[in-house]
DNA sequence: AAAAAAATTGACAACCTTGTCATTTCCGGG
DNA sequence: CCCGGAAATGACAAGGTTGTCAATTTTTTT
């Protein structure tokens, strides 16, 4: 007795489907990945057979033999917050719309190039999708590029020529809360900056340049503080500012939980939140909706950027394998689409900001 | 004329690694899997061949061909908050230091059956490790069995008997929370509860009951209030609460964002934490971190349930392909273990409690 | 209407690994 | 010194898919 007995949850073979549909397998191979030239009355024979048989291919005889293998790789390096956890969950939306399915890979111990290269090797992703700060580890995106596995960095300290990448206009939002700041009458504004080398750091900070300076205001050094996007980094942040002769009257800081630590430093002394102070956070996650008062912030569409990573990675695919087939006409315009791919943001208005 | 000249990024065979150590694919195959009988020499011979080349093993081919896949699943429904990024944090770490992959996949549309079923067929895990309130899911539980794929369910509502689940001890942590806040002088003790029908929920109440049974004050159900695990629950809850006629002084919330819910409550309505009012919750992520005052409350272990999952998956699976190979001596006492892993908590004092 | 071109289809090999089963080598006992 | 049995090793097939290339059918051109 062979203990082959699958169970009814046993897959059927393409060839199954073949025999059913009565064409050859390759015919059948070709329906599933869309692949020109099958006649429209056998590819709705052969749609109907797997519907039937509920066939699926096997992920794994496809990997082997082809070069897709129907898996993208979500990279990144720190999977605390909100931000990785909202673009793993959207791209993995985008995944399965698509019927692919993600791996991911945490990048953070000793050698991360040897770990990506283990990676890359053992699944062959079809794409890979990086977050900062480890898609702008040049290292990293060598790796990439020698794998030969196309990628999408989101939100990438600084664009590459001829690169898809996603993102928010970090400086365009930082401006629109400063314009919120003055047009409720503050003026003299503070800034808690982010991790230094994040391209978010650089833009959010250019933001509130751009702001003041739109406005007349001349910059003063003295309200713009460090900051590592953390709890503690706002604390301290408040804690500088506030004991300034000449103290703001509304703190923006580079994210949420920065914008916390202000929050906590304002109750821990008496400062009143939005009375005496205004508060702005920046990405509109759990956190600036379970602190009080609920904080102004930024929302980043945090989701869709996953969701339209994986958009990107699936088109260029599907560009390849296209041209790939087409490598005869070897001249043909390929128009692989680059660049950038920005989503709107949105400017929440919580407790946290009043006017003067 | 071989054409082992390869690119650098070009994996090597098993095949070449054979020709390299002068034996035969079918002995490299053995050792890679560690099978038995391999001459110790032969062994050594080959495993230096193995560095030589850099081989590393094709997924793809392995897959198709054994069972075993190298990739364990990680299934859940929710993916908002730290409980869910925690554990798949942990479990990435632990896959890594074992050299298998982990696929994720959210169930969080129409059909979750027929979901969870194309997710498996398509990629033959290894083991699957799922979350409430899924794992708690009987339709998904049979499709797990009938695709007899292992797994590991964390913190499941009710344990079934031989099978594997890993948690804490909802129990105890919220006896100890109660003990501690009667220890400071508290007797009247509010309580928020959670989503119906999750583990927690259950346990988490009982605690609370268990608690001041033990102190031998009667349960008095005005101040029990339902719950959601959310932020709106624990304000609502507040209100409720705090509208009594003889009102609590300390509130007990069932996860730290009710616990922030209460706090934003009492902050509007002008009510001083943790002067006039205490307040804990339970988890320890960020939430508890960010909000003022500082949350006291049960911090688990979130990432190590992860990583104990993957542990015991590996473990079992490795089991399996042993006894699958001793499948001769079939009546071998194979003592797979099962029953639960109970994973210690602590709890932690921040700035929400204070005295009476 | 025949020839040429294009579209459609199929036969077969190849991808890399592991399971099966046969063969060889080694060892202790007669 | 041979024999029997266990240990070590290898030859070969199989797993499900897609790439290659040839064969067949349909359409277009002359």
């Amino acid at each position: 007795m062979k203990s082959t007995a699958k169970s009814s949850a046993a897959s059927s073979t393409i060839i199954d489907v073949a025999n059913e549909a009565g064409v050859s397998m390759k015919t059948v191979s070709r329906v599933i990945n869309r692949e020109p030239n099958v006649a429209a009355q056998t590819r709705d024979r052969v749609l109907e057979a797997i519907n039937r048989l509920g066939y699926q291919r096997n992920v794994f005889a496809r990997g082997l033999r082809a070069e897709r293998s129907l898996f993208l790789g979500l990279m990144y390096q720190n999977p605390k917050g909100d931000y990785p956890a909202g673009v793993l969950h959207g791209a993995l939306a985008q995944c399965r719309r698509h019927g692919y399915h993600l791996a991911v890979e945490v990048l953070d111990g000793d050698d991360i190039i040897k770990h990506a290269e283990r990676f890359l090797t053992q699944t062959r992703l079809d794409g890979v999708l990086t977050t900062p700060p480890i898609c702008d580890n040049e290292k990293i995106l060598a790796t990439l590029a020698q794998f030969n596995v196309p990628y999408v960095r989101i939100s990438p300290y600084q664009p590459h020529a001829d690169e898809r990448f996603i993102g928010i206009d970090d400086r365009a939002a930082a401006r629109e809360v400063m314009s919120y700041l003055m047009s409720i009458g503050h003026s003299r504004i503070g800034f808690i900056g982010g991790i230094p080398g994040h391209a978010a750091t650089k833009e959010r900070l250019g933001g509130y340049r751009d702001g003041l300076e739109a406005a007349g205001i001349a910059i003063d050094k003295a309200l713009i503080t460090d900051g590592n996007f953390d709890f503690m980094s706002g604390v301290e942040g408040a804690q500088k500012l506030l004991s300034l002769s000449e103290p703001p009257t509304a703190i923006f800081a580079s994210n949420d939980e920065a914008a916390a630590g202000v929050l906590s430093y304002a109750h821990e002394h008496g400062v009143s939140v939005p009375d005496d102070l205004s508060v702005c956070g920046f990405d509109g996650g759990t956190i600036s909706n379970v602190v009080w008062p609920r904080l102004t912030t930024v929302m980043q569409p945090i989701r869709r950027l996953g969701e339209q990573a994986v958009e990107a990675l699936i088109e260029a695919e599907q560009d390849r394998a296209q041209t790939g087939r087409e490598k005869n006409q070897a001249a043909a315009g390929n128009a692989r689409e680059t660049g950038p791919i920005i989503l709107p943001h949105n400017l929440v208005i919580g407790g946290s900001t009043a006017a003067i």
